[in-house]
DNA sequence: CGCAGACTGAAACAACTGTTTGAAACCCTT
DNA sequence: AAGGGTTTCAAACAGTTGTTTCAGTCTGCG
Protein backbone atom coordinates (compact mmCIF):
# COMPACT_ATOMS: atom_id res chain seq x y z
CA UNK A 1 0.00 0.00 0.00
CA UNK A 2 2.72 2.31 0.07
CA UNK A 3 3.04 3.62 -3.65
CA UNK A 4 1.09 6.56 -4.24
CA UNK A 5 -2.83 6.86 -5.10
CA UNK A 6 -1.97 6.64 -8.65
CA UNK A 7 0.29 4.14 -8.89
CA UNK A 8 -2.74 1.73 -6.52
CA UNK A 9 -5.14 2.57 -9.35
CA UNK A 10 -2.69 1.33 -11.93
CA UNK A 11 -2.11 -1.81 -10.43
CA UNK A 12 -5.32 -2.59 -9.55
CA UNK A 13 -6.88 -1.59 -12.93
CA UNK A 14 -4.42 -4.14 -14.32
CA UNK A 15 -5.65 -6.92 -12.40
CA UNK A 16 -9.49 -6.22 -12.36
CA UNK A 17 -9.28 -5.57 -16.12
CA UNK A 18 -7.28 -9.03 -16.67
CA UNK A 19 -10.14 -10.72 -14.42
CA UNK A 20 -13.20 -8.90 -15.63
CA UNK A 21 -12.51 -7.50 -19.05
CA UNK A 22 -12.54 -4.04 -20.18
CA UNK A 23 -16.44 -2.96 -19.90
CA UNK A 24 -17.39 -5.21 -16.78
CA UNK A 25 -14.60 -3.28 -14.55
CA UNK A 26 -15.98 -0.64 -13.20
CA UNK A 27 -14.44 1.84 -11.36
CA UNK A 28 -15.73 1.30 -8.03
CA UNK A 29 -14.60 -2.27 -8.75
CA UNK A 30 -11.04 -0.32 -8.98
CA UNK A 31 -11.03 2.20 -6.13
CA UNK A 32 -12.09 -0.10 -3.51
CA UNK A 33 -9.36 -2.71 -4.70
CA UNK A 34 -6.68 0.25 -4.60
CA UNK A 35 -8.03 1.30 -1.83
CA UNK A 36 -8.65 5.04 -3.16
CA UNK A 37 -11.42 7.20 -3.35
CA UNK A 38 -13.91 6.91 -6.27
CA UNK A 39 -13.05 10.50 -7.72
CA UNK A 40 -9.39 9.49 -7.57
CA UNK A 41 -9.88 8.33 -11.00
CA UNK A 42 -11.08 11.14 -13.10
CA UNK A 43 -8.58 13.11 -10.69
CA UNK A 44 -5.39 11.66 -11.60
CA UNK A 45 -6.22 9.86 -15.58
CA UNK A 46 -9.29 12.20 -16.35
CA UNK A 47 -11.60 9.61 -17.10
CA UNK A 48 -11.77 5.85 -17.26
CA UNK A 49 -10.94 5.63 -20.87
CA UNK A 50 -7.75 7.58 -20.34
CA UNK A 51 -6.95 5.25 -17.45
CA UNK A 52 -7.77 1.74 -19.70
CA UNK A 53 -5.13 3.55 -21.98
CA UNK A 54 -2.61 4.45 -19.44
CA UNK A 55 -2.28 0.69 -18.26
CA UNK A 56 -2.00 -0.63 -21.97
CA UNK A 57 0.96 1.64 -22.22
CA UNK A 58 2.79 1.14 -19.51
CA UNK A 59 3.47 -2.02 -20.23
CA UNK A 60 3.17 -1.94 -24.32
CA UNK A 61 6.19 0.65 -24.94
CA UNK A 62 7.96 -1.41 -22.35
CA UNK A 63 7.51 -4.40 -24.19
CA UNK A 64 7.55 -3.23 -27.87
CA UNK A 65 11.07 -1.56 -27.20
CA UNK A 66 12.36 -5.17 -25.49
CA UNK A 67 11.35 -6.73 -29.34
CA UNK A 68 13.21 -3.83 -31.47
CA UNK A 69 16.23 -4.27 -28.74
CA UNK A 70 15.97 -8.01 -29.40
CA UNK A 71 16.06 -7.79 -32.83
CA UNK A 72 18.63 -5.14 -32.82
CA UNK A 73 20.96 -7.49 -31.47
CA UNK A 74 20.43 -10.50 -33.56
CA UNK A 75 21.10 -7.74 -36.53
CA UNK A 76 23.95 -6.63 -35.14
CA UNK A 77 25.53 -9.96 -34.87
CA UNK A 78 24.35 -10.76 -38.20
CA UNK A 79 25.90 -7.99 -39.69
CA UNK A 80 24.00 -7.56 -42.96
CA UNK A 81 22.87 -10.63 -43.72
CA UNK A 82 19.33 -11.60 -43.46
CA UNK A 83 18.28 -13.23 -40.37
CA UNK A 84 17.19 -16.69 -39.70
CA UNK A 85 13.42 -16.72 -39.45
CA UNK A 86 13.61 -18.44 -36.08
CA UNK A 87 15.65 -15.10 -34.74
CA UNK A 88 12.89 -13.00 -35.94
CA UNK A 89 10.32 -15.24 -34.24
CA UNK A 90 12.16 -15.47 -31.56
CA UNK A 91 12.64 -12.05 -30.75
CA UNK A 92 9.12 -10.66 -31.39
CA UNK A 93 7.19 -13.69 -30.07
CA UNK A 94 9.73 -14.99 -27.85
CA UNK A 95 9.74 -11.31 -26.06
CA UNK A 96 6.22 -11.53 -25.52
CA UNK A 97 5.89 -14.91 -23.95
CA UNK A 98 8.80 -14.42 -21.30
CA UNK A 99 7.31 -11.43 -20.06
CA UNK A 100 4.03 -13.20 -20.36
CA UNK A 101 5.57 -15.90 -17.46
CA UNK A 102 6.72 -12.71 -15.89
CA UNK A 103 4.73 -13.69 -11.99
CA UNK A 104 5.46 -9.73 -11.61
CA UNK A 105 2.03 -8.22 -13.39
CA UNK A 106 3.29 -8.62 -16.50
CA UNK A 107 1.27 -12.34 -16.64
CA UNK A 108 -1.88 -10.63 -16.50
CA UNK A 109 -1.09 -7.73 -18.93
CA UNK A 110 -0.86 -9.88 -21.20
CA UNK A 111 -3.32 -12.34 -21.03
CA UNK A 112 -5.51 -8.87 -21.17
CA UNK A 113 -3.59 -8.00 -24.54
CA UNK A 114 -4.02 -11.10 -26.30
CA UNK A 115 -7.37 -10.94 -25.62
CA UNK A 116 -7.82 -7.03 -26.51
CA UNK A 117 -6.33 -7.30 -30.18
CA UNK A 118 -9.38 -8.41 -31.71
CA UNK A 119 -12.03 -6.41 -29.28
CA UNK A 120 -14.07 -4.61 -31.59
CA UNK A 121 -13.61 -1.26 -28.85
CA UNK A 122 -12.86 1.54 -30.74
CA UNK A 123 -11.10 4.01 -28.93
CA UNK A 124 -8.67 0.76 -27.85
CA UNK A 125 -7.81 -0.45 -31.52
CA UNK A 126 -6.55 2.85 -31.72
CA UNK A 127 -4.07 3.69 -29.78
CA UNK A 128 -3.40 0.11 -30.04
CA UNK A 129 -2.63 1.03 -33.61
CA UNK A 130 -0.29 4.04 -32.77
CA UNK A 131 1.98 1.93 -30.33
CA UNK A 132 1.96 -1.08 -32.67
CA UNK A 133 3.35 1.13 -35.63
CA UNK A 134 6.87 1.01 -35.45
CA UNK A 135 7.71 -2.68 -34.32
CA UNK A 136 5.65 -3.71 -37.34
CA UNK A 137 7.54 -2.06 -39.87
CA UNK A 138 10.65 -3.45 -38.22
CA UNK A 139 9.42 -6.91 -38.53
CA UNK A 140 7.97 -6.93 -41.30
CA UNK A 141 11.13 -5.59 -43.16
CA UNK A 142 13.34 -8.39 -41.20
CA UNK A 143 10.82 -11.35 -42.46
CA UNK A 144 10.90 -9.54 -46.13
CA UNK A 145 14.99 -10.09 -45.87
CA UNK A 146 14.52 -13.38 -44.80
CA UNK A 147 11.85 -15.03 -46.43
CA UNK A 148 12.30 -13.24 -49.80
CA UNK A 149 10.56 -16.05 -51.64
CA UNK A 150 7.77 -15.84 -50.14
CA UNK A 151 4.88 -13.39 -51.14
CA UNK A 152 4.16 -10.65 -48.58
CA UNK A 153 0.30 -11.20 -48.37
CA UNK A 154 1.07 -14.46 -47.85
CA UNK A 155 3.40 -13.64 -45.32
CA UNK A 156 1.51 -10.92 -43.52
CA UNK A 157 -1.69 -13.88 -42.94
CA UNK A 158 0.96 -16.07 -41.60
CA UNK A 159 2.32 -12.98 -38.89
CA UNK A 160 -1.75 -12.82 -38.01
CA UNK A 161 -2.01 -16.39 -37.38
CA UNK A 162 1.06 -16.25 -35.08
CA UNK A 163 -0.57 -13.31 -32.98
CA UNK A 164 -3.10 -15.84 -33.10
CA UNK A 165 -1.69 -18.56 -31.71
CA UNK A 166 0.61 -16.38 -29.19
CA UNK A 167 -2.77 -14.83 -27.22
CA UNK A 168 -4.28 -18.04 -26.95
CA UNK A 169 -1.21 -19.28 -25.41
CA UNK A 170 -1.19 -16.55 -23.26
CA UNK A 171 -4.45 -16.42 -22.48
CA UNK A 172 -3.58 -20.03 -22.15
CA UNK A 173 -5.03 -22.71 -19.53
CA UNK A 174 -8.08 -21.13 -18.77
CA UNK A 175 -9.28 -21.76 -22.48
CA UNK A 176 -7.36 -24.73 -22.26
CA UNK A 177 -9.09 -26.51 -19.93
CA UNK A 178 -12.20 -26.50 -22.40
CA UNK A 179 -10.13 -29.27 -24.19
CA UNK A 180 -9.39 -31.44 -20.87
CA UNK A 181 -7.87 -31.57 -17.75
CA UNK A 182 -4.48 -29.74 -18.16
CA UNK A 183 -1.30 -29.28 -15.98
CA UNK A 184 -0.15 -25.98 -14.42
CA UNK A 185 1.64 -24.64 -17.30
CA UNK A 186 5.48 -24.36 -17.35
CA UNK A 187 6.81 -21.28 -18.42
CA UNK A 188 9.73 -22.35 -20.05
CA UNK A 189 7.92 -25.39 -21.64
CA UNK A 190 5.13 -23.63 -23.03
CA UNK A 191 8.41 -21.30 -24.79
CA UNK A 192 9.18 -24.20 -26.61
CA UNK A 193 6.15 -25.33 -27.63
CA UNK A 194 4.83 -21.88 -29.25
CA UNK A 195 8.41 -21.50 -30.67
CA UNK A 196 8.00 -24.63 -32.54
CA UNK A 197 4.76 -24.53 -33.64
CA UNK A 198 5.15 -20.54 -34.49
CA UNK A 199 8.17 -21.72 -36.88
CA UNK A 200 6.34 -24.68 -38.58
CA UNK A 201 3.74 -22.81 -39.37
CA UNK A 202 5.86 -20.24 -40.84
CA UNK A 203 8.06 -22.46 -42.95
CA UNK A 204 5.48 -24.46 -44.62
CA UNK A 205 4.83 -25.17 -47.87
CA UNK A 206 2.93 -22.58 -49.54
CA UNK A 207 -0.39 -23.49 -50.05
CA UNK A 208 -1.49 -24.06 -53.65
CA UNK A 209 -4.01 -21.30 -54.77
CA UNK A 210 -6.72 -22.35 -57.11
CA UNK A 211 -6.45 -19.37 -59.83
CA UNK A 212 -10.52 -20.43 -60.16
CA UNK A 213 -12.34 -21.23 -57.08
CA UNK A 214 -11.92 -25.43 -57.36
CA UNK A 215 -15.15 -25.54 -56.05
CA UNK A 216 -13.47 -27.98 -53.10
CA UNK A 217 -16.55 -26.88 -51.15
CA UNK A 218 -18.92 -30.01 -51.13
CA UNK A 219 -21.98 -28.67 -49.17
CA UNK A 220 -20.75 -24.95 -48.72
CA UNK A 221 -23.51 -24.21 -45.92
CA UNK A 222 -25.20 -21.11 -46.81
CA UNK A 223 -28.19 -19.50 -44.99
CA UNK A 224 -28.52 -22.05 -42.86
CA UNK A 225 -30.41 -20.04 -39.79
CA UNK A 226 -31.95 -22.78 -37.72
CA UNK A 227 -35.95 -22.25 -36.56
CA UNK B 1 -39.23 -7.60 -41.48
CA UNK B 2 -40.94 -10.74 -42.18
CA UNK B 3 -40.33 -13.22 -39.65
CA UNK B 4 -41.67 -13.32 -36.30
CA UNK B 5 -40.31 -11.55 -33.35
CA UNK B 6 -38.40 -13.75 -31.84
CA UNK B 7 -36.11 -14.77 -35.24
CA UNK B 8 -35.65 -10.86 -35.38
CA UNK B 9 -34.19 -10.27 -32.53
CA UNK B 10 -32.20 -12.94 -32.83
CA UNK B 11 -30.65 -11.63 -35.83
CA UNK B 12 -30.52 -8.44 -34.43
CA UNK B 13 -28.62 -9.47 -31.65
CA UNK B 14 -26.04 -11.47 -33.37
CA UNK B 15 -24.93 -8.81 -35.65
CA UNK B 16 -24.72 -6.27 -33.05
CA UNK B 17 -22.85 -8.76 -30.43
CA UNK B 18 -20.36 -8.93 -33.03
CA UNK B 19 -19.95 -5.21 -33.34
CA UNK B 20 -20.09 -3.95 -30.22
CA UNK B 21 -19.45 -7.40 -28.17
CA UNK B 22 -20.95 -8.50 -24.99
CA UNK B 23 -21.56 -6.48 -22.33
CA UNK B 24 -21.43 -3.49 -24.85
CA UNK B 25 -24.81 -4.35 -26.23
CA UNK B 26 -27.87 -3.13 -24.75
CA UNK B 27 -31.31 -4.74 -24.94
CA UNK B 28 -32.81 -1.66 -26.10
CA UNK B 29 -30.22 -1.59 -29.27
CA UNK B 30 -31.37 -5.16 -29.90
CA UNK B 31 -34.92 -4.60 -30.21
CA UNK B 32 -34.21 -1.32 -31.70
CA UNK B 33 -32.36 -3.04 -34.96
CA UNK B 34 -35.09 -5.72 -34.38
CA UNK B 35 -37.86 -3.17 -34.70
CA UNK B 36 -39.46 -5.37 -31.67
CA UNK B 37 -40.83 -3.88 -27.74
CA UNK B 38 -37.82 -3.68 -25.37
CA UNK B 39 -40.03 -6.45 -23.04
CA UNK B 40 -39.97 -8.86 -25.98
CA UNK B 41 -36.46 -9.82 -25.35
CA UNK B 42 -37.74 -11.27 -21.96
CA UNK B 43 -40.91 -12.35 -22.52
CA UNK B 44 -39.23 -14.33 -25.48
CA UNK B 45 -36.22 -15.16 -24.08
CA UNK B 46 -36.50 -14.58 -20.31
CA UNK B 47 -33.35 -12.69 -19.41
CA UNK B 48 -30.58 -10.78 -21.41
CA UNK B 49 -28.40 -14.01 -20.92
CA UNK B 50 -30.44 -16.42 -21.79
CA UNK B 51 -30.89 -14.33 -25.11
CA UNK B 52 -27.25 -14.50 -25.99
CA UNK B 53 -27.12 -18.16 -25.36
CA UNK B 54 -29.88 -18.58 -27.48
CA UNK B 55 -27.89 -16.69 -29.98
CA UNK B 56 -24.55 -18.75 -29.87
CA UNK B 57 -26.62 -22.52 -29.19
CA UNK B 58 -28.51 -21.53 -32.59
CA UNK B 59 -25.01 -21.18 -34.76
CA UNK B 60 -23.10 -23.51 -32.50
CA UNK B 61 -24.96 -27.03 -32.46
CA UNK B 62 -24.90 -26.63 -36.29
CA UNK B 63 -21.08 -25.94 -36.21
CA UNK B 64 -20.30 -28.81 -34.88
CA UNK B 65 -22.40 -31.47 -36.04
CA UNK B 66 -21.08 -30.75 -39.51
CA UNK B 67 -17.53 -31.28 -37.84
CA UNK B 68 -18.18 -34.69 -36.49
CA UNK B 69 -20.15 -35.35 -40.26
CA UNK B 70 -17.09 -34.44 -41.67
CA UNK B 71 -14.85 -36.23 -39.22
CA UNK B 72 -17.53 -39.30 -39.98
CA UNK B 73 -17.38 -39.03 -43.38
CA UNK B 74 -13.14 -39.42 -42.82
CA UNK B 75 -13.58 -42.20 -41.05
CA UNK B 76 -15.72 -44.61 -42.73
CA UNK B 77 -14.01 -44.29 -45.91
CA UNK B 78 -10.44 -45.07 -43.87
CA UNK B 79 -12.42 -48.23 -42.59
CA UNK B 80 -10.27 -48.19 -39.45
CA UNK B 81 -7.29 -47.01 -40.12
CA UNK B 82 -5.80 -43.75 -38.37
CA UNK B 83 -6.86 -40.57 -40.64
CA UNK B 84 -4.02 -38.25 -41.84
CA UNK B 85 -3.56 -35.18 -39.72
CA UNK B 86 -4.57 -33.29 -42.71
CA UNK B 87 -7.99 -34.64 -42.98
CA UNK B 88 -8.51 -33.90 -38.99
CA UNK B 89 -7.34 -30.92 -39.57
CA UNK B 90 -9.98 -29.81 -42.39
CA UNK B 91 -12.75 -31.83 -40.37
CA UNK B 92 -12.20 -29.44 -37.97
CA UNK B 93 -11.22 -26.03 -38.86
CA UNK B 94 -11.94 -26.49 -42.51
CA UNK B 95 -15.91 -26.70 -41.37
CA UNK B 96 -15.22 -23.77 -39.31
CA UNK B 97 -13.37 -21.27 -42.03
CA UNK B 98 -16.12 -22.53 -44.57
CA UNK B 99 -19.15 -21.16 -42.24
CA UNK B 100 -17.21 -18.40 -41.24
CA UNK B 101 -17.15 -17.46 -45.10
CA UNK B 102 -20.63 -17.58 -45.76
CA UNK B 103 -22.36 -14.44 -45.94
CA UNK B 104 -25.57 -15.11 -44.75
CA UNK B 105 -25.02 -14.66 -40.76
CA UNK B 106 -22.20 -17.54 -40.60
CA UNK B 107 -19.73 -15.08 -41.15
CA UNK B 108 -20.40 -12.96 -38.16
CA UNK B 109 -21.16 -15.31 -35.80
CA UNK B 110 -17.48 -16.77 -36.11
CA UNK B 111 -15.41 -13.34 -35.43
CA UNK B 112 -17.86 -13.45 -32.16
CA UNK B 113 -17.35 -16.46 -31.30
CA UNK B 114 -13.61 -16.43 -31.49
CA UNK B 115 -13.53 -13.72 -29.49
CA UNK B 116 -15.57 -15.37 -26.99
CA UNK B 117 -13.38 -18.45 -26.41
CA UNK B 118 -10.73 -16.21 -24.58
CA UNK B 119 -13.81 -14.14 -22.46
CA UNK B 120 -13.77 -14.39 -18.81
CA UNK B 121 -17.71 -14.61 -18.51
CA UNK B 122 -18.46 -17.38 -16.95
CA UNK B 123 -21.63 -18.03 -18.16
CA UNK B 124 -20.60 -17.78 -21.74
CA UNK B 125 -17.71 -20.64 -21.31
CA UNK B 126 -19.73 -22.59 -19.05
CA UNK B 127 -22.26 -23.72 -21.90
CA UNK B 128 -19.20 -23.11 -24.55
CA UNK B 129 -17.52 -26.22 -22.69
CA UNK B 130 -21.47 -28.29 -22.61
CA UNK B 131 -21.41 -27.46 -26.42
CA UNK B 132 -18.14 -27.97 -27.41
CA UNK B 133 -17.70 -31.96 -24.96
CA UNK B 134 -18.97 -34.10 -27.64
CA UNK B 135 -16.76 -32.79 -30.27
CA UNK B 136 -13.50 -32.17 -28.41
CA UNK B 137 -14.02 -35.69 -27.10
CA UNK B 138 -14.23 -36.73 -30.76
CA UNK B 139 -11.34 -35.22 -32.57
CA UNK B 140 -9.16 -35.52 -29.48
CA UNK B 141 -9.56 -39.52 -30.44
CA UNK B 142 -8.83 -38.87 -33.64
CA UNK B 143 -5.79 -37.14 -33.39
CA UNK B 144 -4.12 -39.55 -30.70
CA UNK B 145 -4.87 -41.86 -33.24
CA UNK B 146 -3.56 -40.28 -35.79
CA UNK B 147 -0.41 -38.91 -34.50
CA UNK B 148 0.89 -41.87 -31.41
CA UNK B 149 4.22 -40.43 -31.02
CA UNK B 150 3.00 -36.89 -30.15
CA UNK B 151 2.79 -36.74 -26.37
CA UNK B 152 -0.93 -35.79 -25.36
CA UNK B 153 0.04 -32.46 -23.76
CA UNK B 154 1.69 -31.89 -26.24
CA UNK B 155 -0.71 -31.91 -28.60
CA UNK B 156 -3.66 -30.00 -26.74
CA UNK B 157 -1.13 -27.06 -26.19
CA UNK B 158 -1.01 -27.49 -30.27
CA UNK B 159 -4.80 -27.74 -30.55
CA UNK B 160 -5.14 -24.92 -28.55
CA UNK B 161 -2.39 -22.86 -30.65
CA UNK B 162 -4.66 -23.51 -33.92
CA UNK B 163 -7.59 -22.20 -32.11
CA UNK B 164 -6.00 -19.36 -31.88
CA UNK B 165 -4.88 -19.11 -35.20
CA UNK B 166 -8.02 -19.84 -36.57
CA UNK B 167 -9.65 -17.32 -34.01
CA UNK B 168 -7.11 -14.85 -35.92
CA UNK B 169 -8.23 -15.93 -39.51
CA UNK B 170 -11.59 -15.40 -38.76
CA UNK B 171 -11.47 -12.10 -36.91
CA UNK B 172 -9.47 -11.35 -40.00
CA UNK B 173 -8.80 -8.06 -41.86
CA UNK B 174 -10.16 -5.66 -38.75
CA UNK B 175 -7.33 -7.36 -36.93
CA UNK B 176 -4.91 -7.57 -39.41
CA UNK B 177 -5.28 -4.00 -41.01
CA UNK B 178 -2.87 -3.41 -37.73
CA UNK B 179 -0.25 -5.14 -39.55
CA UNK B 180 -0.48 -2.80 -42.70
CA UNK B 181 -3.29 -2.87 -45.65
CA UNK B 182 -4.68 -5.64 -46.80
CA UNK B 183 -6.74 -6.99 -49.77
CA UNK B 184 -10.27 -7.91 -48.99
CA UNK B 185 -9.96 -11.58 -48.06
CA UNK B 186 -10.73 -14.12 -49.97
CA UNK B 187 -12.64 -17.05 -48.63
CA UNK B 188 -10.69 -19.75 -50.37
CA UNK B 189 -7.68 -18.27 -50.37
CA UNK B 190 -7.91 -17.90 -46.48
CA UNK B 191 -8.80 -21.48 -46.59
CA UNK B 192 -5.61 -22.85 -48.48
CA UNK B 193 -3.45 -21.00 -46.13
CA UNK B 194 -4.45 -21.24 -42.74
CA UNK B 195 -4.95 -24.91 -44.09
CA UNK B 196 -1.32 -24.83 -44.47
CA UNK B 197 -0.07 -22.76 -41.55
CA UNK B 198 -2.03 -24.84 -39.31
CA UNK B 199 -0.57 -28.32 -40.75
CA UNK B 200 2.66 -26.60 -40.49
CA UNK B 201 2.88 -26.17 -37.03
CA UNK B 202 1.09 -29.66 -36.05
CA UNK B 203 4.14 -31.53 -37.61
CA UNK B 204 6.40 -29.36 -36.53
CA UNK B 205 9.29 -31.20 -34.77
CA UNK B 206 8.50 -31.45 -31.11
CA UNK B 207 10.40 -29.28 -29.23
CA UNK B 208 13.47 -30.02 -27.17
CA UNK B 209 12.49 -29.62 -23.67
CA UNK B 210 15.68 -29.50 -21.23
CA UNK B 211 14.60 -31.78 -18.10
CA UNK B 212 15.56 -29.02 -15.69
CA UNK B 213 15.35 -25.31 -17.27
CA UNK B 214 17.98 -24.79 -19.51
CA UNK B 215 17.97 -21.11 -17.83
CA UNK B 216 17.91 -20.25 -22.19
CA UNK B 217 16.35 -16.64 -20.68
CA UNK B 218 19.44 -14.40 -20.97
CA UNK B 219 17.52 -11.30 -19.61
CA UNK B 220 14.74 -12.73 -18.02
CA UNK B 221 12.36 -9.82 -17.39
CA UNK B 222 11.43 -9.34 -13.89
CA UNK B 223 9.31 -7.34 -12.01
CA UNK B 224 9.68 -4.20 -14.12
CA UNK B 225 6.78 -2.64 -13.68
CA UNK B 226 7.40 0.79 -15.09
CA UNK B 227 7.32 4.01 -13.20
C1' DC C 1 3.22 30.86 11.18
C1' DG C 2 0.56 31.34 6.91
C1' DC C 3 -0.99 30.15 2.90
C1' DA C 4 -1.00 28.40 -1.92
C1' DG C 5 -1.26 24.05 -4.47
C1' DA C 6 -1.85 19.30 -4.56
C1' DC C 7 -4.64 15.77 -3.07
C1' DT C 8 -8.55 13.21 -0.72
C1' DG C 9 -13.23 12.57 0.89
C1' DA C 10 -18.40 11.88 0.89
C1' DA C 11 -22.20 12.86 -1.56
C1' DA C 12 -24.84 13.85 -5.32
C1' DC C 13 -25.59 14.05 -10.45
C1' DA C 14 -27.82 12.60 -14.81
C1' DA C 15 -27.78 8.87 -17.78
C1' DC C 16 -28.27 4.29 -18.67
C1' DT C 17 -28.71 -0.74 -17.48
C1' DG C 18 -31.89 -5.20 -17.37
C1' DT C 19 -36.30 -6.31 -15.78
C1' DT C 20 -41.28 -6.06 -14.51
C1' DT C 21 -45.95 -4.55 -14.87
C1' DG C 22 -50.65 -4.30 -16.49
C1' DA C 23 -53.45 -3.01 -20.05
C1' DA C 24 -54.25 -3.06 -25.02
C1' DA C 25 -54.14 -5.55 -29.44
C1' DC C 26 -54.00 -9.53 -32.01
C1' DC C 27 -55.03 -14.30 -33.65
C1' DC C 28 -57.26 -18.51 -33.87
C1' DT C 29 -60.57 -21.96 -32.67
C1' DT C 30 -65.38 -23.22 -31.22
C1' DA D 1 -69.48 -13.55 -32.64
C1' DA D 2 -67.43 -14.75 -28.46
C1' DG D 3 -63.86 -16.04 -25.88
C1' DG D 4 -59.09 -17.52 -24.45
C1' DG D 5 -54.42 -17.71 -25.16
C1' DT D 6 -50.58 -15.36 -27.24
C1' DT D 7 -48.10 -11.42 -28.26
C1' DT D 8 -47.20 -6.40 -28.21
C1' DC D 9 -46.89 -1.96 -26.12
C1' DA D 10 -45.72 2.21 -23.22
C1' DA D 11 -44.42 3.17 -18.84
C1' DA D 12 -42.21 2.61 -14.78
C1' DC D 13 -38.94 0.04 -11.63
C1' DA D 14 -34.70 -0.34 -8.78
C1' DG D 15 -29.96 -0.62 -9.45
C1' DT D 16 -25.51 0.72 -11.41
C1' DT D 17 -22.64 3.32 -14.41
C1' DG D 18 -18.99 7.32 -15.14
C1' DT D 19 -18.53 11.86 -13.84
C1' DT D 20 -18.81 16.16 -11.12
C1' DT D 21 -19.00 19.03 -7.15
C1' DC D 22 -17.26 21.22 -3.27
C1' DA D 23 -15.69 21.12 1.29
C1' DG D 24 -12.03 19.32 3.71
C1' DT D 25 -7.07 17.71 4.51
C1' DC D 26 -2.44 17.40 3.68
C1' DT D 27 2.20 19.10 2.13
C1' DG D 28 5.96 22.04 1.27
C1' DC D 29 7.86 26.74 0.97
C1' DG D 30 8.34 31.74 2.09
Amino acid sequence: MEPDTRSRILDAAEKLLVQHGLDATTLRMITTEAQANLAAVNYHFGSKEALIEAVFRRRLTWLNEQRIAALDAFEAEAGGAPLKPRQIVEAFFGVAIRMAADKGGGQSFMRLLGRTYTEPSDFVRSFLAAEYAEVIARFKAAFFKALPDVPQEEFLWRFHFMMGALSYAISGADALRLLGPIDEPDPDALYARLMSFLIGGLRAPLPTLAPASQAKAAKKPRGKRAA
